[in-house]
DNA sequence: CTTTTTACATACACATGTGCATGATTAACC
DNA sequence: GGTTAATCATGCACATGTGTATGTAAAAAG
């Protein structure tokens, strides 16, 4: 069977990405081939190098193809209300969680992410991706936080970085050990107790 | 020259050691050859194998020659007062974390283990000495925040486990994103503020 | 001093992975 | 309907890494 149609091609391509996707998250990117990733998805290597460069490549498709929380976080504090700021930024971080806990697809690329991959050098997409992604994040919170400031909802002392640093770092260390054995925690229940506790710990 | 003396061979033994430490914490555990090491050490492949089965005990002897933070926070909180938990508690985060910052070994080997290596099956040594170490540890600050709950120094109503993961989430995620950009914020200082919140918000 | 063992260096066999070139067959296009 | 071009499969060349077997000279043991 050759020359399938611009669909079935689309569908090869996007099984590709599924099989990749699952064996990066469960064996780690190196440990990976792209002869296994080629039988995991039913085709051969040839297959792999005509919709893709090299594995590089396929991990930026990858990546590439969801929208991730970070992401999406982004997209929402535009749109966030004038008051009450700290209630939102809360609410953010806690669906944040909820997300890598109930779609499996974002778990597997958080794993990905925080797991199963070795950050070496600044080409490297998957950092690129992660680092670029969180640094703009910040900044928009950072933004957040400073809003709730203004409005009186945190003391002045409160400096806006800092905040945000920890809170993102707790976010963070949250996915991390949980996807470490996530059988060791509820992700949600547990982090959206400590997200509560971080910010009632900010001077006000 | 060959057949050193004993002491020699120890010497190389740790020159060993270093050369893989630098190269893992630098380029990664799976994109560094034995070849490489050992070029870095200024010896053969040869030696390597003379002194380690392969490359997972090499790791396993890199693991094991330091004391990690986490290790030494075992013993202190055996010694820990009796009162004044809390504050116990937040003296040996912050600790944790200026170590980190400091000990260029100590910073070497958190590298490695939070971005330098996958995850991969649970007989990988790093992986175990990681989750192990953690486990172990949160037990014990577990019991510490019983204590400081016992004590009447936070609420009843606090879960001293939840406590617990919150805190050693915010310690992890802090790390780790220090360690993906050194420069985008100073550990000791924005962590130490962070801890600070987390625990200041714990209900009393 | 002789023998044995240690501490490596050297070399070989083997496996695995990648990238590319080529081939085959049919969808897509005019 | 003939040509083109896309979608893969197949096969080859090459590089790289690992593990081990063997060699060797000196230290250690007796």
């Amino acid at each position: 069977m050759v020359r399938r149609t611009k669909e079935d091609a689309m569908e090869t391509r996007s099984k590709l990405l599924d099989a990749a996707e699952a064996l990066f998250s469960e064996k780690g990117v190196t440990q990976t081939s792209m002869m296994q990733v080629a039988e995991k998805a039913g085709v051969t290597r040839g297959a792999i190098y005509h919709h893709f460069e090299n594995k590089m490549d396929l991990i930026e498709s990858l990546m590439g193809r969801v929208k991730l929380p970070i992401d999406e976080m982004r997209e929402q504090i535009s749109e966030t209300s004038e008051f009450e700021i700290l209630e939102e930024i809360k609410a953010r971080s806690k669906e944040f969680l909820a997300r890598v806990q109930n779609e499996p697809q974002v778990q597997s690329l958080a794993s990905i992410l925080l797991h199963k991959c070795e950050y070496i050098d600044e080409v490297n997409p998957i950092k690129l991706r992660h680092v670029s992604g969180r640094n703009e994040c910040i900044n928009d919170v950072e933004g957040l936080f400073q809003k709730a400031i203004d409005a009186g909802e945190i003391a002045q002392s409160v400096n806006s970085r800092t905040a945000v640093i920890g809170l993102f770092s707790l976010v963070d260390g949250l996915i991390y050990n949980w996807l470490l054995a996530p059988d060791f925690f509820p992700l949600v229940e547990y982090g959206n107790t400590a997200i509560d506790t971080y910010v009632k710990g900010l001077p006000r």
